[in-house]
DNA sequence: GCGCTGTAAGCTGTCAACAATCCGAATGAC
DNA sequence: GTCATTCGGATTGTTGACAGCTTACAGCGC
């Protein structure tokens, strides 16, 4: 029997597309890629310096996410979300995150708990960063959430959803709401979630969310 | 000005890989390819009689839809569903199915209701079919009561649960649940969209997502 | 007999080249 | 000047071949 060596990690080789995705993917999200702007194929196979088949494995995947869109014979592009698509994503967001919060305010389980509440203070923390900064600790807090309902699907739902909503904040201009009302509503949450009432929870929940879409609308 | 001429539909020639994606999706709901069965690329591809680059794509598509698993350097398979699974399907489409129900009660519009009551009854006619169409016509009304939301990324996230649900369907037996018994459910819940109250349609709606959890997990 | 090592087969991951398609500018007719 | 047509460039869709990885089995030493 071969014996597991203590402290040795197994190496896990990713494969090429698997790269691609996160790197396109971040780069989408963070408005490098600009909606409606085209991802030619062969362009970025030669920036990372490989052959035209993993780019578009990778691309197909970022289509099946959501992210980007496929004409035929045309190529993909980065989808351009209009006000019906916005309004689109607040609404399963909320789906999603009013069923996460009921879920955690029932089971009130501290590891979950606490880490939202790190999150929360990672937020509070970041006064002075960047934009884009703010809006990636603002979606790290709704994603935690959303795995504290234990639920593959749901979180995997909300993946292409928080991109999403990445891709649009991404182009917004950094007025409109400052930090620390952000990092405050955050921290509300939490406290309703530790000892609120379920009614308040959800109303901060959907206010909360009502507040990122009207950011995201009047542009 | 090329005018539009009425009655020819414009032709859209599909991608082959869409077509494959079809033909796959359909076998694996079906129970062609059992769960946990590898799908070989160049097997798939002989088969079709095209090579292996698009049946690849049309693959990846399918993982990811959560259909199937992708373990590096072996191969995909069709994904095999486990009771945490199963009741993680149902509680994501109870979720999706609650929202879409509540709407639709809403706003009672009568072109989605009319449809709606059209698969309850295409279901009640189907007495003696087989089982597989038994399913597909139960599936096909949730179908269209998520569509009634109009929400795309609802429905988008509802037809892989769908899948997943007939994945799980496909191989239990006929027995547990009588077709008749399945098309009262339906009839109920039309009647209730139409004229109850929400919480008894709500509660119809659980009942009926309750149900179908239970057939898939005691087998 | 038992365990380890080397080898073979089959599959996926990747690559470079060919074919098909679409868009846009230049050209010509009215 | 305006419209229709044609041609060229660029991009995607598809193909076949090669390299790398994983698995299973046979061979060897103990």
């Amino acid at each position: 029997m071969t014996e597991v060596i203590e402290g040795l990690v197994p190496i896990t080789r990713r494969t090429t597309s698997s790269l691609i995705v996160d790197q396109l993917r971040e780069r989408i999200v963070d408005g490098t890629f600009p909606p409606g702007s085209q991802m030619a194929e062969a362009q970025l196979a030669a920036t990372f310096g490989i052959s035209r088949g993993p780019v578009r494995e990778a691309l197909q995947r970022l289509v099946q996410e959501g992210l980007l869109v496929n004409i035929k014979n045309r190529g993909v592009f980065v989808i351009e979300l209009g006000p019906g698509d916005l309004a689109d994503v607040c609404l399963s967001r909320r789906l999603i995150e009013r069923k996460a919060a009921s879920l955690l305010w029932k089971s009130k389980d501290e590891r979950h708990l606490s880490r939202l509440a790190a999150a929360a203070g990672e937020l509070a923390a970041a006064e002075g960063e960047s934009w884009a900064r703010i809006v990636e600790l603002d979606l790290a807090f709704h994603e935690i959430l959303v795995a504290s309902a234990e639920s593959p699907r749901l979180s995997r739902m909300f993946a292409t959803l928080a991109a999403e909503t990445r891709i649009g904040l991404a182009t917004r201009p950094d007025v409109g709401r400052r930090p620390a009302e952000l990092a405050a509503e955050h921290r509300t949450l939490v406290e309703l979630l530790r000892d609120g009432t379920e009614r308040r929870l959800l109303a901060a929940v959907d206010a909360h969310l009502d507040a990122t879409l009207r950011q995201l609308t009047d542009a």
